[in-house]
DNA sequence: ATATTCACG
DNA sequence: ACGTACGTGAATATG
């Protein structure tokens, strides 16, 4: 067998598995971030198990200054600071390595691709098939050497790859693997500060190599090359051979290639048991070590803290009760009993095989929920268990489902916790005269005024409830919308939150029903006792992460935006859900036809004009016979995969070349209508009520906003004359209603006018104008009264675009102006409005100095990247930092209409219900004798709820007819 | 499981 | 040279 040498560059492969990991940190239970340890040990690991090397070492850079500092002191002069984690698990995983018996090479004055470089060449010399473990490109250069290649280690979702130098030339475009150098020289690269020649990036550069081969050939050739471009080049040429020295990596460092030293070892068990405990890898510490580590056997286990330091309440350790304090033996791996088929899933998960990849699950290695639950069934224990409820002033509730639809399920139990550690169950049997009974028992507790009832995604439970007719009196705390508001951008499942905030690994779901996907199993087939231990977990953590985030939403300053928006929120999407639309399904099946019909004919028509027949639905078809066969446009852009882009935008600049086009258009807007809405909606109708529920998200768009699922009724169409069509089947849900609809009017540019105070923008808003005629005045200096459609049209996109950070190029592009001109309008914007360009720079500066920007209500956006030195990141988080308040505002503003609304009708007892909303629409089914009241109130409520600074009106319009496009 | 496309505000 | 306007969810193709 050929000898296998992998040489790994350490820091480069730390780096990447911090990275990797930021989101989902790793967290021991001590706070120490290890995702570093975690994620170098892993794939070393993994790589040792794949790869199977003969030999091995791991390269650091040391502290010294190499030649390449002394020479350019600017080398790498960009790199930030790196965070205090990663540099603080620098020293184990160079204990990790010592365990390991890996031994590890360095070299004062050199860097590690230095040094790997040195060692590849050598040893390839001497019959190595050498692999390069690095995510860095620049290597490419020392693949001169047949038998050394590059093995990128596997990176969240993509396997790992082995570049050769065939590879390398392709991905860089050029003849041989030396001009990677040449390439970086005038490329230049931002992370190591090579400056490279001003103006030449990639593109340029593999053009010049493939007329001149090498950097010193381009410079000599300098004066033949034409315009600004050789002009740069003369003028930066000492820049250019400076910035190849500087990418040039050194082969000749005085290190030697000793075969023995390298070659793999037996490891020091003990000391990898040592530091596995030590860092709390429980899983990864089995897959190395096998079955018998058990890192969670030592002593030092006996106090539990959460995220303050504060004790967690301990198990009920030597109790003699009938009650037991179980623990999860995690040796033996509790498998469904009902399945053959999941058994070995489930047995390879836990294993590791899939469930410690990086990336995926952030933090395994901590300790399961000490607890003590009991099952209540009988009459009498749940009078118990009611009466001593009922002295409770909070109380977390969760209930156990057969389904996820709340609004077509059947509950099969539900479980209380008022303390941590401790739990109730209350398992409902599927006869439902039985649980209505045992539900009438509990009754009293949720009619009790003073609870306060704790759940995570409570609108789930309440909305079971109210199917069975209980609605809980007090009031409510979902800790799913206090995590939202502390972190929004984050991942709120159960088991991530309680090990994040709690350190607890709570007992999974799948190992209950199964996996989704093949024969999940529902909660009724569970045994009760499995069933009591999950629910009340569930009850319990949940109960004990919102004693974490009080405190937490006070440190962070969103505890107002929770209990006037969110929270208060909740009850009335409950109830909105609840009602649900009616739909016209006789309409849509008619629809469907002629949508079929019509797609059909469009398709034909494709297929003959091509001259071939594929399948139009295939993007990456389509690509084919448009620029293959047709030979369309041939600087047609590709995507980030390498297909043809086939998207409306670049079809639409075909369209003058080929009939071919509007089939095309037409054939992708029929099907879809068909079958995301006309073909979907009649399927989604909950045969209990005959109307649609969808579902809304709370806690999920970053910016405040609802989304809606399960259907989405937020993106029924209405821009084209044949997808409007489908509100018509949006009907009030029996004879003597209507559907109303009420729109705010230009609610982003009003509350942009109103936070920026810009004296136009708020003028005009004050005199009731049109806007975007009045912003058209402005911009091109004309009177309101001279304003074309064309003006009118060009300044509305400006109004929008300002919304979103929208640039000269994006607006050029938009509308199909020169960049030129588009420039000019902005700059006349920027000048006539000047308070805007302000507004934006201070919100970007007030990102750079807090961290966040924040809304009206004082919803908060974190923006981690506004500071990175990464052109293209940071813009997307400065647009953010833009957009976000404005978006956020009006997320808010709606939010408290709706609840100041469903106040007033709850109040006023109206038989007329809010339906939907639609970002800045509210829809309502509505009884036809009260709907002018309706109107007066709905109007009152949503231009009242949040009055806007600077005296900017808010305004309203309400529409109303037999469906909802005639509200509209 | 991911990418592409397209529906909405 | 890069990419270029924010926020969503769903259907379809494809690896």
């Amino acid at each position: 067998m050929s000898k296998k040498l992998f040489l790994l560059d350490a820091l480069a492969l730390i780096y990447r598995a911090y990275y990797a990991l930021i989101r989902n940190p790793r967290i021991t239970s001590k706070g120490m971030n290890t995702n570093a340890q975690f994620g170098f040990t892993n794939t070393l690991f993994d790589l040792i198990n794949k790869e199977k090397p003969t030999h091995l070492a791991v390269c650091f850079d040391t502290h010294a200054p190499t030649e390449r500092h002394t020479d350019f002191t600017d080398y790498k002069a960009n790199r930030q600071e790196a965070p205090e984690d990663l540099l603080a698990s620098i020293p184990d995983i160079q204990r990790i390595i010592r365990a390991f018996n890996i031994p590890v090479v360095e070299m004062d004055g050199y860097e590690a691709d230095d040094v790997i470089g040195t060692v590849a060449w050598q040893a390839a010399d001497k019959g190595y098939e050498v692999y390069m473990v690095t995510p860095d490109k620049d290597y490419g250069q020392l693949l001169i050497h047949p038998h050394v290649y590059i093995y990128k280690p596997p990176s969240f979702g993509n396997p790992e790859e082995i570049l050769t130098a065939e590879k390398v030339c392709a991905r860089w475009d050029i003849q041989r693997v030396q001009q990677v150098v040449d390439m970086l020289g005038m490329m230049g690269d931002a992370v190591d500060n090579i400056p490279g020649i001003p103006g030449v990036g990639e593109k340029t550069a593999a053009k010049l190599l493939k007329e001149y081969d090498t950097l010193e050939n381009v410079l000599e050739h300098a004066d033949q090359i034409k315009g600004a471009l050789g002009e740069k080049i003369r003028n930066n040429k000492e820049l250019a051979i400076m910035s190849k020295k500087l990418a040039t990596i050194i082969t000749n460092v005085p290190v030697e290639f000793h075969e023995e030293d390298y070659r793999l070892k037996e490891w020091n068990k003990e000391a990898l048991t040592e530091i596995f405990t030590e860092l709390e890898f429980k899983t990864l510490g089995k897959r190395v070590l096998g079955e018998n580590f058990n890192a969670f056997h030592s002593p030092q286990q006996a106090t539990q803290t959460d995220l303050f330091g504060n004790a967690v309440a301990a198990p009920a350790a030597g109790k003699s009760s009938g009650k037991k304090t179980t623990k999860k033996d995690s040796s033996a791996v509790p498998l469904p009993d009902w399945t053959a088929v999941d058994a070995t899933e489930t047995a390879a998960e836990e294993s590791g095989a899939t469930t410690e990849t990086v990336g995926l699950v952030a933090n395994k290695n901590i300790t399961n929920t000490p607890h003590d639950y009991e099952l209540v069934e009988t009459d009498e224990q749940i009078k118990a268990l009611v009466k001593k409820l009922q002295q409770q002033k909070e109380i977390c509730f969760d209930t156990e489902t057969t389904g996820t639809d709340p609004n077509n399920v059947e509950l099969v139990g539900m479980s209380f916790s008022y303390k941590a550690g401790e739990g109730y169950y209350i398992p409902c049997p599927a006869d439902q005269k039985r649980t209505q009974q045992l539900l009438e028992l509990v009754k009293p507790l949720f009619n009790e005024p003073s609870i306060t009832w704790i759940g995570q995604n409570i609108k789930y439970d309440l909305l079971v409830f109210k199917w069975y007719g209980i609605e809980p009196k007090g009031q409510l705390f979902d800790t799913m919308l206090a995590h939202y508001l502390i972190e929004p951008e984050g991942r709120r499942n159960m088991d991530l939150l309680s090990a994040q905030y709690l350190g607890y690994e709570p007992v999974h779901i799948d190992e209950l029903i199964g996996k989704k996907g093949k024969n999940q199993g529902t909660m009724r087939d569970v045994e009760i006792e499995k069933v009591k231990e999950y629910a009340a977990e569930d009850a319990d953590i949940t109960f004990q992460l919102k004693q974490v985030f009080v405190p937490l939403m006070k440190e962070k300053e969103v505890t107002s935006v929770f209990e006037t928006v969110e929270n208060p929120l909740v009850r009335v999407l409950t109830d909105m859900e609840f009602e649900g639309v009616k739909i016209d399904v006789e309409f849509l099946k008619s629809y469907s036809r002629d949508l079929e019909k019509d797609a059909k004919k469009c398709e034909e028509s494709v297929y003959d004009q091509a001259g071939v027949r594929f399948n139009l639905a295939s993007p990456k078809q389509l690509g084919e016979v448009l620029f293959e066969k047709l030979k369309l446009d041939p600087k047609a852009k590709k995507t980030k995969t390498g297909q043809y882009a086939t998207g409306e935008d670049v079809l639409l600049k075909l369209a003058n070349q080929h009939r071919i086009v509007d089939d095309i258009l037409s054939f992708r807007e029929l099907t879809k209508l068909k079958s995301t809405y006309v073909d979907a909606l009649p399927e989604m109708i909950n045969p209990k009520t005959g109307r649609v529920h969808t579902s809304y998200a709370q806690a999920v768009a970053v910016t405040g906003r609802l989304s809606s699922n399960n259907p989405n009724l937020q993106n029924i169409p209405i821009r084209t004359e044949r997808g409007r069509e489908i509100r018509k089947a949006f009907i009030p849900r029996e004879e003597g209603r209507l559907l109303m609809s009420a729109d705010y009017s230009q609610i982003e540019l009003r509350i942009v006018a109103a936070i920026s105070g810009d004296p136009n923008m708020c003028e005009a808003f004050r005199l009731g104008k049109d806007i975007h005629t009045a912003t058209a005045a402005k911009v091109y200096g004309i009177a309101e009264s001279e304003v074309t459609k064309e003006q009118r049209y060009k300044a509305k996109s400006v109004n929008f675009g300002i919304i979103y950070g929208q640039g000269a190029f994006g607006l050029a592009d938009n509308l199909g102006i020169s960049r030129t001109e588009a420039k000019q309008i902005i700059d006349n914007y920027k000048k006539e409005f000047p308070n805007i360009q302000r507004y934006m720079d201070e919100q970007i500066n007030l990102a750079k100095e807090n961290g966040y920007v924040q809304t009206l209500a004082g919803r908060k956006r974190w923006l981690k990247d506004i500071n990175s030195s990464n052109f293209t990141v940071r813009g997307y988080a400065e647009r953010n930092a833009i957009n976000s308040p404005i978006q956020g505002t009006a997320a808010d503003m709606i939010k408290m209409a709706m609840i100041k609304v469903h106040h007033e009708m709850k109040q006023g007892k109206w038989q007329s219900k809010m339906i939907l909303q639609v970002h800045d629409e509210l829809v309502f089914d509505a009884v036809a004798d009260e709907v002018d009241k309706l109107e007066e109130l709905i109007i009152r409520c949503m231009t009242t709820a949040m009055p806007l600074p600077n005296d900017v009106p808010v305004e309203a319009e309400v529409g109303k007819g037999v469906n909802w496009l005639e509200a509209h």
